[in-house]
DNA sequence: AATAATTCGGATAAAAATGTCTTTGGAGTG
DNA sequence: CACTCCAAAGACATTTTTATCCGAATTATT
């Protein structure tokens, strides 16, 4: 509804790595095994986010990814702009390019409103307090695997 | 952002049929044109439509689509849940399948205040309201074609 | 009856998103 | 140095979405 499914993993592999003490290299595998995502299609991931510089990567024996240094209060809306790209914020909910006050389409002064919302609630959220939610115990990062009931 | 390019056709186009007379149908050819969409596309949606009862389709010559009896008062939510799926409104920003008060993700009880308010208002905007905004002339259904710079 | 205009239905194609595999080279360990 | 564990990088495959094409059926007009 809101998000790609590639935004979906990215958020949900930040907010597990900012669980992680911090320092600690952590696995690409372990995430992948954590969230019960494909691992190779998040390697391509992660290796996105380190390239625009969220995340620090180290090759060889204890490598992994950690995050970079004070980036545990990126919001979301800094990570939706690298995985959904720039225009992000732009959507007219109609499709149209040029949707502004003086082009509107007949949903946009009722659109902008909640549209704010959205983007308001994504940047005042950041992985360090939603690392900081799930550490409580009371939030879920990823649906239990079917595993799960076996225990 | 938040819609399918195979929705935001749907509504489109229904809205300019709803822009109509009712009863004279209208051709996908001429809506193909005023949307600035592709024409064979449009119709496999419009077809779909039909299917589920929002418009009636009329073949050969004076053929054409209309809005079905008693469907101007139709929501965007009704025309969505055709489009997008039945799951449309069931969806978690962080993509579990099993999200709710019990089983949150660390984003639910910030995300679903802003959810419900999507979800009402494309419940409460109907086509005909849509329409009736479009004819005033204030505004657009679809961005301005390049043609459009040499009138 | 012939014709032209239109939707219908299926096949196909192109593009984008998602997922997999394989090779490479760096980094620690013995 | 040789070995092993690891991520990087890129090629490849699959799936979904978006788009195109074509023949057949349908309808009004002539």
């Amino acid at each position: 509804m809101v998000l790609s499914r590639t935004s979906q993993y990215a958020v949900q592999a930040l907010i597990y790595i900012a669980t992680q003490p911090m320092g600690e290299p952590v696995l690409n595998r372990d995430i992948a095994e954590r969230l019960n995502v494909p691992a190779a299609y998040l390697a391509k991931i992660l290796q996105n986010l380190c390239k625009h510089g969220l995340l620090d990567s180290f090759r060889g024996r204890l490598g992994g990814f950690c995050l970079r240094e004070g980036m545990h209060r990126t919001s979301l809306m800094q990570v939706l702009l690298l995985t959904e790209g720039p225009d992000f914020t732009k959507s007219c909910i109609l499709g149209l390019k040029d949707c502004s006050d003086a082009t509107a389409c007949p949903m946009h002064f009722k659109w902008v409103p909640v549209k704010k919302k959205i983007l308001s609630l994504l940047n005042e959220m950041n992985l360090e307090e939603l690392a900081k939610a799930v550490l409580t115990g009371k939030y879920r990062l990823a649906d239990l695997p079917a595993a799960a009931m076996a225990t």
